[in-house]
DNA sequence: ACAAAAGTGTTCTGGATACACCCATGT
DNA sequence: ACATGGGTGTATCCAGAACACTTTTGT
């Protein structure tokens, strides 16, 4: 077999909304290259774990969040894309919401944080194109999967959803005929709970019913958002 | 940085239309593990070259096909997918017009072959859960965007269209129907010429206007077949 | 009483679907 | 003349888009 000398690392995009917004992790690096350079979560693949195995661990061990919802993005193998040695990096996308977890940097004493999607730091490596898939990749699932539910906390206000869609899609949104639609879906509960944010009539909570979602799935029901 | 000892390969997936019915290409292995057995074209990658200038070198050297079009699809890391040594591959989704290129099997006496999507060997190694993946992708790339023109020859019937549409998306199409839709986007032109196939009427050849396509795209224009 | 956000229904329009007969050729 | 595949138009229906006022709370 021919020599070859390519390592192959993990690296993920991990959105969350909080604080009205949509946000995404990084750590900050305390190695060369990039030294103090805001980067995705991510390193080398061991030999016997799987390519997700890998993600979930660098995950737990950089930044201390376990993610509800992960999915393979894309492999970047530009030959320079690294500038030590050659990495082909397998990109994951994930989705968490930020109250679940206590986010912790690296016991190397690395920096973790959230950035808010529209006020973030310029990137290691090549980290602003994988995001910009990602983002990319984000914007067309919003639109025929209910992943807006893995970033809401489990109860929610229909406002939140719909600020949710009105970021990622980047466009305005007719509250009535999104409230109708998604209702349409019967996919969420409303709750017997009521929240004030200050001023303004206080809003109903709403909860998403994932039982509910893949039964309606498996009898041929698409989830559709335009 | 710490030892790693995985390889990097690439494999293809690569689509064609003949002979009325979807083909894959495929080679037959000479070479243990999985001697005699028939894969998907593909190899390790070079230090010093991109994953897809990998896949182009990797096709042409064992089947001498050039792809008309190509994406990555998936990377499959399972760390058991190879009995002799952990490979990680990063697959590739193409397309071809197969009357364009004669298929030539590697100087090692490798056999190449079209096969009908409906009429496949076993395949070496995970290759065949990769082909599911390439199926899915190509269903749904076909409805939302023109990819059925990098399949057909660039003359065709809209009989051959509406079959391929039929076959990958596995379902009946209302002929009146499916030409309006298509002709109202634009992006065809009918030229004067028909073609007999002994009996019947003979059918008008048609082109795909891939300009036409690319200016109506810029516009806003959304291809769409459900 | 006023400011702020939540909640709610109807009309209109355009694209999707369903559907059946005539046409041009070869045998 | 008949068999085979090619080519064409209309009516119905439903989902998407557009659109504005009332309700509940805090100050």
């Amino acid at each position: 077999m021919i020599h070859q000398n390519i390592k192959v690392a993990v690296d993920a995009v991990v959105f969350g909304y909080k604080e009205k917004s949509l946000h995404i992790l990084l750590i900050k690096r305390n190695v060369e290259p990039f030294k103090n350079s805001w980067a995705l979560p991510g390193g080398l693949v061991l030999d016997t774990e799987s390519l997700e195995e890998a993600v979930i661990r660098e995950l737990k061990e950089e930044t201390n969040v376990t993610v509800d919802y992960l999915e393979q993005l894309y492999t970047f193998g530009k030959p320079t894309r690294d500038p030590r040695n050659r990495v082909v990096s397998v990109t994951y996308f994930a989705l968490v919401k930020p109250e679940h977890h206590i986010i912790i940097a690296d016991t190397d004493a690395d920096e973790v944080d959230w950035f808010d999607i529209n006020d973030l730091p310029d990137l290691a490596f090549d980290h602003s194109k994988i995001l910009d898939v990602a983002r990319t990749r984000l914007r067309n699932k919003l639109t025929y999967e209910p992943v807006g539910f893995d970033l809401l906390a489990d109860k929610f206000l229909f406002s939140d959803l719909e600020n949710l869609y009105k970021t990622i899609l980047e466009k305005d949104i007719d509250r009535r005929n999104f409230r109708k639609k998604i209702l349409s879906f019967n996919i969420l509960e409303e709750l017997d709970e009521k929240v004030s944010e200050g001023r303004g009539r206080p809003a109903n909570l709403f909860r998403f019913n994932k039982e509910q979602y893949f039964k309606h799935k498996k009898e041929g029901f698409l989830f559709d958002i335009k």
